[in-house]
DNA sequence: CTTGAATCTCACATGGATGTCAGATTATAG
DNA sequence: CTATAATCTGACATCCATGTGAGATTCAAG
């Protein structure tokens, strides 16, 4: 498929996918004439990425995991497991914070609650 | 206490306390020459601007609910407190992705922790 | 072959909080 | 008073994924 159709299916701009390969994420094969051809993984494979990007990796984390991401194998570097198991370490810490920042919006939004009851506002 | 001294106390840096003041969320007194001037107050509050920033809430956002905000009223419009939950919303959906990235990653990890475990590698 | 849609590359723009540098001014200790 | 630390304003830089526009080329269908 060619990227427009890859776009529409996985979600992801145009521009993005385009990006992506820039980084070295995403691969495409060419026509003749130099337009991106697609297989159908590569659906998958950009909905996976967008995950990735989504649990606040970069780019070039991802492309540090990339040995990981790829396929799970004995060849992987010790480094590159371990750097796997630091982005999780810090996904935990950053959802566990955005949990204490949501625990605060909830309080504010009981206490207005509270007063607005008890003035008939809401 | 002065500048310094409150970045130093809120861990924020000078640069942003400058920044939350010059978009309207924190205030400061000055001195004849100009310096400004902050209470013990202001500590607390740059820490709940912290968290407020760490929800995901943009300067912009958080100006618009600082009716809410600043101290739970029935005054507050209807409408600052619709954006409240709105905030709120977004922030469960969100924590909700993370959640589920970090699933990705966990399975990640035991799939390579699996295959590293039967080669001898780990 | 022609036409219009799709795609190509290149490059600059955006947003948002923060870093950083420059040059000037103020505060404070000796 | 002087030296030095702290602060001031203003402006430009940074990160990074993505938007956007121009101009050229390719693809698919008639």
């Amino acid at each position: 498929m060619r990227i427009g159709e890859l776009a529409r299916r996985s979600g992801v701009s145009i521009r993005s996918l385009r990006y992506y390969e820039e980084q070295g994420l995403l691969a495409s094969s060419r026509s003749a004439g130099g337009h991106r051809h697609y297989t159908e993984e590569e659906v998958d494979r950009v909905a996976y990425l967008q995950r990735l990007y989504s649990a606040g990796l970069s780019s070039q984390t991802i492309i540090g995991l990339l040995p990981c991401l790829e396929a799970p194998s004995a060849a992987n570097s010790n480094a590159a497991f371990d750097r796997l198991l630091e982005e999780r370490d810090k996904l935990v810490t950053h959802i566990s914070g955005l949990t204490r920042a949501l625990e605060s919006l909830n309080e504010l939004i009981a206490a207005n609650r509270a007063h607005r009851a008890a003035s008939g506002a809401g």
